[in-house]
RNA sequence: GGGUAGUUACCAGAGUGGCCAAAUGGGGCAGACUGUAAAUCUGCUGGCUUAUGCCUUCGGUGGUUCGAAUCCAUCACUACCCA
């Protein structure tokens, strides 16, 4: 895996690039769908390769293990095969899910142990099982295994929590310099900066990971509870020390406010499950603002969902039609709603990108964060 | 013509003397959702701008009772059964 800087925004630290890899070109600063379970829920490959214009898409290591499990994925010949989905992809080594399942898992130093939330069975993750994993399932870019504390942790708990993530680093990057692709194609690890809102801490994390001149890098513990602000804040602290030179990525963020304040904050890389879990939820991301599909006002407006949108659904159906679909549970309502979304928020980061080459990114940007707090 | 069962909020439906403005579902209205245990979850859903408060509701009318959605009488309507 390669990375070019295309062009750096002198009002700002916005960047455009482009990443290089096995399965293909990403255009950043990017936003990637996140598909769990190896699908991008409601959503089909052609859709995605199509009108929403994905570039690189996420799998999540918990997950695909426990379902369809890494035997299948190795049969399939790796989950670009499986799925059918051949652009490149990253996989979340399940780090999060550390965080998320809170309740069924045990943290201890040589790693988490597990309870699958699906039949309840216990598994035990380790920093080299995470490896062995990514690799089995081959995605172009995969993710070190960490621990995500919350964002009110205290300062003691962040300290440990960090000190833990960094010796399962040097464990990953041992593991996978060990260790060979299964498909023939290179797979980039990219560790990652934690340390909750304390900037010390965020410092020394980013410092500690620079030191390992990755292919990639990534920013994660943050929108976990904490103010916007200190996310922001941390943001800063941490590309001030991670190279210029390699993709920063901000996992798991988030609204498209949040993403243009990123970007101009030098951030190239983007995953939420936002845009298609609040679609799937009735909520609509659009250049006038957010809607929610459920509301009455949309009963008679018999308006295109989005006159200007991104996707060809904003224009073949109205929002009548699509609250009606809401109303009535139909699956089309979530599909046409992460379609919409997914073809929005790509929207968003390729107009960033055009905007930065072209040098007029930050007075674009701010009309939006403006723009996109709108409630319709 | 006779008999039986029934009539409760937007719908279905529980409640058979005070703890009932009335269970539960559905529907409706609104909100939440940030590396997906999420096609999920939360709140509200008679009126009174707030209420451990007041007012009006359980087919109509009249009654019994300190007190009635609940008991009695009567009328109306609905369903089924027998002629």
């Amino acid at each position: 895996m390669t990375f070019e800087l295309i062009a750096t925004d002198s009002a700002s630290q916005a960047r455009a690039g482009r990443i290089e890899t096995a399965h293909g070109p990403v255009e950043t600063p990017i936003f990637m769908p996140v598909g769990t379970a190896g699908t991008v829920k409601a959503v089909h490959a052609a859709e995605l390769t199509g009108e929403i214009g994905a570039q690189i898409i996420l799998g999540n290591t918990y997950h695909l293990y426990l379902r369809p499990g890494i035997d299948v994925l190795e049969r399939a010949g790796g989950l670009h095969k499986f799925n059918s989905f051949s652009r490149p992809m990253l996989t979340d080594s399940g780090g999060f899910q550390v965080f998320s399942l809170t309740g069924i898992r045990k943290i201890r130093e040589e790693g988490v142990e597990f309870r699958s939330h699906i039949d309840g069975s216990k598994h035990f993750f380790t920093p080299e099982r995470v490896m062995d994993i990514e690799r089995s399932i081959g995605a172009d870019i995969i993710m070190a295994f960490d621990e995500c504390p919350p964002g009110t942790s205290d300062y003691r708990y962040a300290k440990r929590s960090l000190d833990l993530t960094m010796d399962w680093l040097d464990r990953c990057l041992a593991r996978f310099n060990a260790t060979e692709p299964k498909y023939g194609y290179d797979q980039a690890l990219f560790p990652i900066v934690q340390g909750c809102v304390f900037p010390d801490l965020r410092r020394e994390a980013a410092e500690r990971v620079a030191e390992k001149e990755a292919p990639g890098n990534a920013i994660g513990g943050l929108a976990v509870g904490e103010p916007t602000e200190k996310m922001y804040e941390m943001i800063e602290v941490v590309n001030e020390i991670l190279p210029r030179s390699k993709p920063r990525y901000l996992m798991g963020v988030g609204t498209p406010a949040n993403i243009l304040e990123a970007i101009e904050r030098g951030v190239d890389m983007f995953d939420c499950v936002m845009p298609t879990r609040n679609g799937r939820n009735g909520m609509l991301f659009t250049k006038q603002g957010v809607m929610n599909m459920k509301n009455k006002k949309w009963e008679y407006d018999f308006s295109p969902i989005e006159e200007d949108g991104a996707a060809s659904v904003d224009r073949i159906y109205t929002k009548a039609y699509l609250r009606h679909l809401f109303h009535a549970g139909e699956i089309l309502a979530l599909q046409i709603a992460s379609i919409h979304n997914l073809a929005f928020y790509l929207w968003l980061v390729g107009e960033a990108r055009r905007r930065i080459i072209r040098g007029d990114f930050l007075p674009w940007k701010r009309e939006m964060v403006e723009v996109l707090s709108r409630r319709l």
